[in-house]
DNA sequence: CGTAGCAACGAACGCTGTTCGTCACCACTT
DNA sequence: AAGTGGTGACGAACAGCGTTCGTTGCTACG
């Protein structure tokens, strides 16, 4: 349970007067934390308003006066998980790798918070740490030689990309954390693709070991490899 | 409104026995093509088990007798619609096209029902049709060659690829639906990015025209020729 | 000392997916 | 022909959701 940092979720506040505040110190700030920490450890189906408030010890109505709605709210959550990513130093020799690497980082910070995809993808990039990210993209590129606007376009692409590549992973993580057993149900999927009718589905009945074949990352890698290769071609000739 | 569906929605039915029968005929198919139709023209959001009990003139319970689920009941929506999806006859020496166009022509049924993709996107591919296009571009790879591995990795990051285009779309769609003007909506984000530090964001400010240009179809195109041609890199060297 | 402003909050509205128990009808058996 | 079992249709209800309204009580300032 989350109970032990519903416990005190002050830390030693620094009163802006003296006086103990008989009111509850709620803030924009510690709502945002608490929506995220909810987020991280209950997907984001546990972060409805009145858990949020819950979890504060108050009623829903109160974080109104912070936060204008849900969406808002959710928005600051995203933007602050995108904190989380680390940046990277543009180096011209190494763009192609770097480029993958970032890709690499934003989808591990990504996926820790398995739900934050639901909420970005699709979203115009705004926040502070978003934009951030976005820079850093644009620098390797054009560190690297990318035109102008192969590298724009290629910032949303593969914004788009990592986000997609993310929600697959969280709609998986949501039936797994409902109970359901990864290998089962993989292995109900392969049974069902081979037990199709050949006739009419030569090709999947005969590729059912390679459209199983590989995890998570090594799928992400893959279609990073080929966004990136096809990028490429748009620097080399 | 679709009131004038609603009125008749039964077809000239054709009765098991004589004597017309008192109870309405609800079945499975009649509930998923009114599903369909609520999706079409009101987004997902439209779609509650109310809603489309509403239009057949029942109440939410009655759905159950056939549906065992919203979830069940989406999927073959899902299936439904990507029933209405061309397939094309594999020809070896225009492979590389042939696949962008059956992109496009998934793409292009996909945003019309702008919501679809809410549901499919993360959801392995179980359905008859969904198979089906499965299978056309398996074909049409292998005539033009393509290593298996590859060709069954490309189809999941591809099914992803158009997913993503069109969720992205669809988020959107929302917003317009609900009364914001488009060019208002990117004129705001444009003049956000202009406004923006030119010393913390060097690249983003100098580039607002690159990262503005394009409509959706051109940005969905310049990911797919990413794609295709990092897949085609793999076939030839 | 009085008061203006605003954060906190209890209650409520209308919506959601789903379940339960009941009713009416059809098809079949006796 | 009378009876009966099975099942689709359905009304009501439950617990939860985001959000709004009106009120309360405190803090900081005049």
């Amino acid at each position: 349970m989350t109970s032990a940092q519903a416990e005190p979720p002050t830390p030693p506040w620094r009163r802006p007067r003296k006086g103990a505040p008989a009111r509850r110190p709620l803030s924009r700030d510690l709502i945002v934390r608490t929506a995220q920490d909810i987020l991280r450890t209950e997907g984001l189906d546990g972060v409805s308003m009145r858990r949020v408030a819950q979890e504060l010890g108050t009623g829903p109505a109160s974080l109104y006066a912070h936060v204008s709605d849900k969406d808002e709210l959710l928005e600051l959550v995203v933007d602050r998980i995108a904190g989380e990513i680390p940046l990277l130093e543009p180096d011209p020799a190494r763009w192609q790798e770097q480029l993958k690497e970032a890709a690499r980082a934003a989808r591990r910070v990504w996926t820790t918070y398995s739900d934050v995809s639901r909420i970005s993808l699709g979203s115009v990039p705004t926040g502070e740490n978003q934009l951030r990210i976005a820079e850093n993209h644009l620098a390797i590129m054009r560190a690297g030689g990318v035109p102008d606007q192969v590298a724009a376009w290629f910032v949303d692409r593969m914004g788009l990309y990592v986000d997609a590549d993310a929600f697959e992973g969280s709609v998986f993580a949501a039936r797994f954390r409902e109970g359901w057993d990864a290998g089962e149900y993989f292995g109900q999927i392969r049974r069902y693709y081979e037990g199709l009718s050949p006739e009419r589905f030569p090709h999947i009945t005969s590729l059912v070991g390679e459209l199983m074949e590989g995890e998570d990352e090594e799928r992400f890698e893959f279609g990073l490899d080929l966004m990136v290769r096809g990028l490429a071609s748009y620097v080399n000739g």
